[in-house]
DNA sequence: CATGAATGAGGTTTCATTCAT
DNA sequence: GATGAATGAAACCTCATTCAT
């Protein structure tokens, strides 16, 4: 039978792994606990998969128990929802950065193409995890906030897709895909390989599309 | 992160070694309980990926206990191993099939391309096991024994790429691997979306690569 | 089972002791944090029980975070002893109220009976405390602890029964407990049934014994 | 990241615990895992109570881990449920036994009455789970089943007071309440107080209620 | 007085694996 | 070949408790 008086007094003490980034004067905003698991958490995703994560993997990157975390986010489950949230945002800031809502849907769809194919690269822990978590959750609840978060991202690229002149027989949905898979692909297989920059990548890949379907 | 260091350097036990079913005079191959095994962990691992698998799964879908499976196999990993390798196997044999040995490079690889779409339809369940699964290994000794199912299947298009009268600028490698990348993409995302069947986007895909990079 | 041994005998603080609130000279006693703790956990303790209530669901239901609980109860157990300790003042201060000692045995008893009754209802909440969680407490020091505050109740009855003209060959003490066992069971069984009010019921059962054991 | 290769081969030692009591020749059965069980936990449930009990305590009792457990039972509830529906077996089979079903109604309940108080006491650990566990649980569906095998039990002596002739007045349902209610209450008070058999105590409770409402 | 954050023990449960039968 | 039973490590999660602010 148990009892649940708490035996020792245990000092709260920070074992060693003073997380200390108080900015100070420099402006450099301190990223708040909340901040610090979802960074380790997408770290841990991208590298081993959210199965083969285990809550004191994520704990471990941010100096603290796996119970503790617990006070931060109701579950496991709930920090995957964050990563993925955090992760589309970062994209989409990165995507629509710097793009001229006048210029011609041809410039708009090389800069958003060339900011994506960055952002894949620059942020690759968070991209693996959209790119690669996304597909296999089964559940149908959790796949429905996924989702929602992905909506949001994809509409970015429809709307550029939808104001380009295809030939009339362009499935603009299936050219969307084409376009934004082979990007994404190359956030698993590019590893530093060639001399091209992710931007110029994109580039040629929008180029590749662009000569085959664009209306005479 | 729970450290991945195989502790004993397991070879590949049969890998490249053909099980060969002794079908008997009745020409229809009975299949044994390892391919039993290997089919339902196929589906498994597909569905809900190999970590989210166990082994009681595998188990249920072939009518035995899990720990019936070990008769059969040393370990999970070796399922893995197993499955993949039939995967690669099942892609191969399809992919090569009919192909004419004198027909052009193009042509070789328009027949292969829609091979390979194909199979990858048909046999989506192996085949996304080798799509997904395989990128996430981080195990070194488990990673050499996937690479090298997977070189098999590589060289097949490398050849014939190879072969191509490509403009002396194009990187192959890259080339490549953007073609298969498009076209693994596609077992993901198709779902028997738009009217075209999986050959025909092949043969889509490579065109639009061709006409960009062919040689004058 | 988890072993219960206490480790520090803690004495009951404030066993006994009663918590004066300073009313002040408005006459309405305003409830103090602690009462506030105190009720909210008779509500949780009795709906769920003391081993399945969190400190964390008694804080929620009085504003306040689990941590703050401990500027006032020391402990859980602490809180267990308040309740009860508050239960039993108030069944006492019902059962009791007036009674005329004057009267006869018989007269006193009924109406005991009919306010216990009366109170077990009106104030289930921490009546169901005491009728569900002391039997199970097996830790030594504080079955004491809950055993001391009962005495004081059942002391009342006893009183009465001690004064009661009853056969001789009747054993008091099990007289007192069937009918005190009547009454309690029906807090945990009556639920409105049937059109008696408990006082009504309490005369019903006081009656049953009475004509059976009264000595001539 | 977590591998799963098992390190170290286990022997499987039956560590110390040996369960010893294959019946042999003398013709009682030797009793299977899952009712060793349920044994373990109606004792644990019965001492501590079911939030206080913890899976290694019902394991511990058994000689196993607590991990073994679940190879008999899916969830810690379904312990509950099995060790009440075998409390419920336990009851009836007693209260029934050598009821003679052409005796007057009184004396069907006498019997009834005498037989539910000895296996009240005899099989006290079974009987407080039953007495003590049930009111409390809120999970509907658990309640649901817990009603179910309850029902069983009290349609016994619901048939029984059916028949019963009382008088026009009497509210059957609470009559029967009252009786047992006084009976079980006997289980959790009665530790060999007095001198009295549970079956005289019951000859005794019934008696008292008798001679009040029977119809003349 | 109260909060926010953390601790760490321990709870239930899962699961790859073993092995006698 | 297969099963039944068990193991034990490790997973997710809960919770009483502490303490600086």
């Amino acid at each position: 039978m148990r009892t649940d008086a708490r035996r020792t007094a245990r000092p709260a003490r920070n074992a060693g792994v003073t997380q200390a980034d108080d900015a100070g004067p420099s402006g450099v905003a301190p990223r708040s606990r909340r901040e610090d698991i979802i960074e380790a958490a997408a770290e841990c995703f991208s590298v081993a998969g959210y199965d083969a994560t285990a809550m004191r993997d994520i704990a471990r990157k941010t100096g603290m128990l796996a119970g503790s975390i617990y006070y931060h986010f109701a579950s496991k489950e709930e920090i995957l929802i964050a990563v993925h949230e955090e992760a589309v945002r970062r994209i989409m800031n990165h995507v629509c950065a710097g793009i001229d809502p006048s210029a011609s849907p041809w410039d708009r769809l090389l800069q958003a193409s060339a900011n994506y194919a960055e952002v894949l690269v620059a942020e690759r822990k968070f991209a693996e995890v959209v790119v690669t978590e996304f597909p296999r959750r089964r559940d149908d609840a959790l796949r429905a906030v996924l989702v929602s978060h992905r909506n949001a991202f994809e509409k970015v690229f429809r709307d550029i897709v939808d104001d380009l002149p295809l030939a009339p027989w362009v499935d603009r949905t299936l050219w969307r895909l084409a376009l934004l898979s082979q990007l994404a692909w190359s956030v698993v297989w590019y590893r530093s390989k060639g001399g091209k920059t992710p931007a110029e990548i994109a580039v040629h890949m929008v180029d590749l599309l662009r000569r085959q379907t664009e209306a005479e």
